[in-house]
DNA sequence: TACATTTGACCCGA
DNA sequence: TCGGGTCAAATGTA
C-alpha cells in the first residue's frame, strides 16, 4: 500500500525507455542480419557467417535483457512460473459448455512475462517441436498478422511452451519468431533424436543434399513441419519459401554443384554457426563457439 | 475418426 | 476503451 509497494510494482520511467531502447536495437540487428545473408562469394559468405554469429549473438543478448527488465529477474534462464499458468492447461470440461460463456473466465490468464527469446529467419525451419496453432491476429499497425502456436503436447503433457510468429514489415521474407517458456513435453516420435543429431542433420543438408534430406524427413515428425509451413506461408499468401536451407544466420546453398574441398570445409564451419546458433536461440549460452566445436568436433 | 487449422468471440492488462 | 492473447466451435484434411 505505501510507496514503496507502488513503487516496486510500478515500472519506473527509466525502464520503458530502456525497453524501447533494446526494442530498437534488436531491430536494427534484424535488418543487419537481413542484409548480411546476401553473400555470393566464398569469403563473403563465411564473412557473413560469421557476422550473421554475431548478430545473433547480440540479438539474443538484447532479447535477454528485455525479458529480464520486463520480468525484473536477473539474467539467467528463469522460467517465471506464473500463480495461474497452471489453469490455462487445465481447462475445465472440455466441450462441458455450448457457448464460450463466463465459465472461461475462470480459466484464462493473459500471460505476463515469462522468459522469452527471438529468432528471425527467411522461413520457418524446425526447430526440432512440434507445435499447435491456437490462434491469428491482425495486430494494430503491423502490415502482417501474428500466429499463435502452443506446444502439441500442451494438454497431454502440461508443456507450457509457446511461440508467436510473425512476418516482418521491412522485410516481409522474413520471419520473426518469439518463443516463450521451456518445452517440458518428451515426444515419443522423436525421443531417440539426440540434439547432435538434429546438428547433423543441418550439416549435412547444408553441404550435400537429397538423400541426407530424406533421411531428415524421415527422422523428423515433418508433418507438423509441413503444416506449420503452410501456415507461415499463407500469412500473406504471396511470399513462396526460398529453395534455400536458411539458418537464422548463415545461408547455404542446397545444391551447390563444384564444391572444392576448401568450400566443403568452409560449409561445414557455416554449418556448425547454424548449429551454434541453434544452441543459443534454445537458450544454451553456456557454451563458447569454441567450446561448441569441441564439443561436436566429430560433427564437423 | 482423429487431429490440425480457421476464425470470431471472449478476456485481461495497460 | 483498446489492443493483444487465448479459447473453442466449426471446418478441413488425411
Amino acid at each position: 500500500m505505501g510507496s514503496q509497494d507502488e513503487e516496486i510494482l510500478s515500472p519506473p520511467i527509466w525502464k520503458s525507455t530502456a525497453m524501447k531502447e533494446l526494442a530498437r536495437g534488436l531491430d536494427s540487428v534484424a535488418k543487419l542480419a537481413s542484409l548480411l545473408q546476401v553473400g555470393s562469394s566464398e569469403r563473403g559468405r563465411q564473412e557473413a557467417a560469421t557476422a550473421g554469429l554475431l548478430t545473433e549473438e547480440i540479438m539474443g543478448r538484447i532479447s535477454k535483457a528485455m525479458a529480464a527488465l520486463e520480468s525484473g529477474e536477473n539474467m539467467g534462464v528463469n522460467l517465471v512460473e506464473h500463480p495461474s499458468s497452471c489453469v490455462t492447461g487445465n481447462k475445465e470440461g472440455i466441450g462441458g459448455k455450448s457457448k464460450m460463456q463466463s465459465t472461461r473466465k475462470a480459466g484464462y490468464r493473459r500471460r505476463g512475462s515469462p522468459y522469452s527469446w527471438t529468432r528471425i529467419t527467411t522461413n520457418t525451419i524446425d526447430d526440432g517441436h512440434t507445435w499447435r496453432k491456437y490462434g491469428q491476429k491482425d495486430i494494430f499497425s503491423a502490415k502482417y498478422p501474428r500466429s499463435y502456436f502452443r506446444c502439441t503436447h500442451k494438454f497431454d503433457q502440461g508443456c507450457k511452451a509457446s511461440k508467436q510468429v510473425q512476418r516482418s514489415e521491412d522485410d516481409p521474407s522474413l520471419y520473426v519468431i518469439t518463443y516463450f517458456g521451456e518445452h517440458t513435453c518428451v515426444d515419443p516420435k522423436k525421443a531417440t533424436i539426440t540434439p547432435s543429431r538434429e546438428l547433423c542433420i543441418i550439416s549435412f543438408e547444408s553441404s550435400n543434399g537429397e538423400n541426407i534430406k530424406q533421411e531428415t524427413l524421415s527422422s523428423f515428425p515433418s508433418l507438423n513441419q509441413e503444416s506449420e509451413e503452410e501456415v507461415l506461408s499463407k500469412l500473406t499468401s504471396a511470399d513462396s519459401a526460398s529453395d534455400y536451407f536458411v539458418s537464422p544466420k548463415v545461408d547455404i546453398k542446397k545444391s551447390e554443384q563444384e564444391q572444392t574441398a576448401a568450400e566443403l570445409g568452409q560449409e561445414r564451419n557455416g554449418a556448425a554457426l547454424a548449429l551454434y546458433s541453434s544452441f543459443m536461440n534454445y537458450g544454451m549460452e553456456f557454451m563458447d563457439y569454441e567450446d561448441f566445436l569441441n564439443f561436436d568436433h566429430d560433427l564437423f
